[in-house]
DNA sequence: AGATTTTTGCAACTATGTTGCTATTTCGGT
DNA sequence: ACCGAAATAGCAACATAGTTGCAAAAATCT
């Protein structure tokens, strides 16, 4: 895994000048972990990959200025470690809409966003309004599937 | 809202004594916090609630227990704080089985159990086996929604 | 009631997340 | 390329969440 390409390095810092964010190191280099990793990343798993390379404030701080501007997504989980994913285009800043459900596998352990499976209508009780719907699907990945066949 | 009544006070009990866990003090007021109670407990909630009465390792413990008889089940959220629920007749030993979607109201902050809203089938993508299926829905409650209307 | 088993409380530790403050970096204008 | 203002990073200190080992206390069994 490269440290930076040109060619990450450029896309990297389109998309944080697309948001108006300052181009600094720690916002290429986690937004860079991102790109090039298919699931979804939790604080500790950024500080590990990044190797030490900046603060745990930092990081946090990032991820949280990340969300803000309808970069990234949260994942709520139920292990106490909420995971973070790219938002496809029609996130942005302040607003986020979602309609995928997500999927944590239980050989892997990662945690994927099925952009392809949306999320279904649910009927609720009279008295309830729904804002937002979170469908974590829990089971085992494509990856793991087919590694076991072998 | 009084310490024990003679009525749940056996009830607990009985709850206790039939998953054959014994009977302490701890054990008889944290289940009595989740009788008393329609919403979802955390738990820092629990040990507010408690009041200083047991140890933070002892809620620890006993809520893992709880878990692991099927006298309460986990709910994922957003916010790092695992909440905890009655189970209904269904779970056991070793075992859960829920079909029920989670709430969680944005006014009161409180989780809760939609018994009555079924968990619908979620079609993945070839590859992808499903193990369990969590669906959490955030919006306005019942009682927050009546609460508005006055 | 006494022996045995289970549970509790304490201490110590790790992981996760937040806030205030200062030093450093980024960026816009010259 | 350089300067000043604004934004960001790092540090320290703190708060909350969760775990483990061990000895004392209690619940259960006979
Ligand atoms: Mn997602
Ligand atoms: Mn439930
Ligand atoms: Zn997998
Ligand atoms: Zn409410």
């Amino acid at each position: 895994m490269p440290r930076a390409t040109a060619a990450t390095e450029k896309k990297v810092t389109d998309l944080l000048k697309r948001q108006t964010l300052s181009v600094t190191e720690s916002r290429k280099r986690i937004l860079q972990l991102f790109l090039e990793q298919p699931g979804a990343l939790s604080h500790g798993d950024i500080e590990k990959r990044a190797g030490g390379m900046f603060d745990r404030v930092t990081i946090y701080r990032t991820l949280q200025t990340f969300v803000d501007r309808g970069l990234i997504h949260t994942i709520p989980s139920a292990d106490n470690a909420i995971r973070y994913a790219l938002c496809k285009d029609e996130c942005g800043d302040g607003h986020h809409r979602h309609e995928h459900i997500h999927f944590v596998c239980t050989e892997c352990e990662q945690t994927f966003c099925l952009d392809e499976v949306v999320t279904p209508v649910i009927r609720l009780p009279k008295g309830y309004s729904t804002d937002q719907i979170e469908i974590l699907v829990q089971g085992k990945c494509k990856q793991c599937t087919v590694a076991e066949r072998r």
